[in-house]
RNA sequence: GUGGCUGUAGCUCAGUUGGUUAGAGCACCGGAUUGUGAUUCCGGGGGUCGCGGGUUCGAGUCCCGUUAGCCACCCCA
């Protein structure tokens, strides 16, 4: 039997734990405050469910096995399809815009690296049934108040907001088809981490002797950071009829979106760049993904708009736009910048008892004041005075309540408090209004 | 799946050209201290030197394999 812990996996330490926790308030707090609802789902699915939604590639990087039923089954490696199901089943009884998230551990199995382990927990904020650009905003105005609400500022983090209908109508201009479109798309998504030469080289599969021009093209885009540069490049590129027509109205999606980030704060974290397009093929508009400021490391969280997968899933159409924020960047980030030191709990009180004699009334106040919601220690074996003074200080105990023989004889609470060092007699009364006396404006 | 670096106590690390019984600090437990605090002093438990094999009279040390961790590829939902 080994001790040790499965590769990827991490072991969870009370001191971590704290950690954990502080995490996932924040993240909770944050979707509560923009009224979205809490939901979860199995963290055992069908095998199905992914190979559907991503292909039998994808089995590889999934932890799966046969039940005892003989069914194919997976530990969920993201939660979206899982919550296409749910939303699926119920489609037409809920009511919209649809606000859902979810905090949950996920599983996949890839080599474990700076960043990314096997398991690893993901805040997952979805809304459906709204296909307009507002619901985007209001998604990435989530976003950025979850990672500001760390402690994180401008100088922190950046949200690259990208989208694929852009490129697709740019592409189309180009005279691609959408096969090509797609393939196309895989490669610019690999752009920033493929050399000048790869990129050529791949562009060239599809592309033949346009490649290089192409790439020009390419690059030109990418280099896009403000909208009227963004507006005046579409509004030049040689369209007519319908693509014309699409073009006028994504680019009017795009002044709803960037205004609504705007006045929600978030756009000074917004930064405009198509040289994000994200790897899946299912997401269909606005796109993004939160970095560091410096621009290093794995992304912090990223999303986009899936308009048709529900459909796709359920055969029940749904517009959706969702994100996904994992705990292991943002975790490395805010440790990096000293936003993780999280205090471990300290009692409130610390009783201090003679011996088995005074035991009796010790319990029957502890009991007391722990169902009034204090955090109340006391020795679970007979120890001398002095070592208890020294126990309780080590815990960082707020009050000392002394069960001694005297004490208990002239029917009096002597309480000290361990930061002024100081001690009160009280006559013995109801020590929950004494807690909240002391907690309220301290020793007398 | 591929490659590089690293594994000595719970943690951080010493350990001589290969040479007796592998050490320190921190942490933990106990004592000095039978009614009052972070200091101090004393003591204690803890090690298959990652694992397996090889070379050698002798391996923590050298060689090979393997495993785990970190890092970079692949991939990234």
């Amino acid at each position: 039997m080994s001790c040790e812990t499965l590769p990827g996996f991490r072991a969870c330490y009370p001191e971590n734990g704290t950690r954990r926790s502080y995490i996932f308030e924040h993240w909770r707090t944050a979707a509560e405050s923009f009224n979205f609802q809490e939901y979860d789902a199995p963290v055992l699915e069908p095998l199905e469910l992914y190979i559907e939604k991503s292909g039998e590639e994808i089995v590889g990087q999934l932890f799966h096995f046969e039940d005892r039923g003989g069914r194919s089954v997976a530990l969920r490696p993201e939660m979206t399809p899982s919550l296409a199901r749910l939303v699926g089943a119920k489609a037409n009884s809920l009511k919209r815009p649809i606000k859902w998230f979810n905090i949950g551990e996920h599983y996949r199995y890839e080599r474990p690296q700076k960043g990314r382990l096997r398991a690893f927990y993901q805040f997952n904020a979805d809304i459906l049934g709204e296909a307009g650009a507002l619901a985007d905003a209001e998604l990435i105005a989530l976003l950025v108040q979850t990672l500001e609400s760390f402690g994180l500022g401008a100088g922190d983090f950046k949200v690259r907001l990208s989208d694929r209908d852009l490129w697709l109508l740019l592409l189309a201009a180009e005279g691609m088809d959408a096969e090509n479109s797609a393939t196309v798309l895989g490669i610019i998504d690999k752009m920033e981490r493929n050399s000048r030469e790869k990129t050529l080289e791949l562009l060239a599969g599809v592309l033949g002797d346009s490649a290089e021009a192409f790439m020009e093209t390419v690059a030109s885009v990418v280099a896009i950071r403000g909208f009227a540069e963004l507006e005046q490049y579409f509004k030049a590129l040689p369209l007519e009829g319908a693509l014309l027509e699409t073009a006028k109205s994504r680019l009017a999606d795009w002044r709803v979106l960037l205004d609504a980030l705007e006045h929600s704060g978030a756009a000074s974290f917004v930064e405009i760049d198509l040289g994000i397009v994200r790897g899946l093929a299912y997401y269909t508009g606005f796109v993004f993904e939160a970095f560091e400021a410096t621009g290093e490391g794995r992304a912090l969280a990223g999303g986009g708009r899936y308009d048709d997968l529900v459909g796709k899933l359920c055969g029940q159409s749904m517009p959706a736009v969702g994100f996904a924020m994992g705990d292991v960047t943002l975790g490395d980030l805010l440790e990096k910048k000293s936003l993780l030191e999280v205090a471990e709990p300290t009692p409130d009180f610390v009783l201090v008892i003679g011996g088995p004699a005074e035991r009796a009334q010790a319990l029957k106040d502890a009991a007391s004041l722990r169902a009034a919601g204090y955090c109340v220690e006391y020795p679970l074996k007979e120890v001398a005075f002095g070592k208890q003074f020294k126990d309780a200080n080590q815990r960082g105990a707020r009050f000392a309540i002394i069960y001694g023989s005297e004490e208990l004889e002239s029917g009096i609470s002597k309480v000290r408090d361990l930061e002024a060092g100081k001690e009160t007699d009280y006559p013995r009364a109801d020590l929950v209004e004494l807690a909240e006396s002391l907690f309220g404006e301290g020793l007398q």
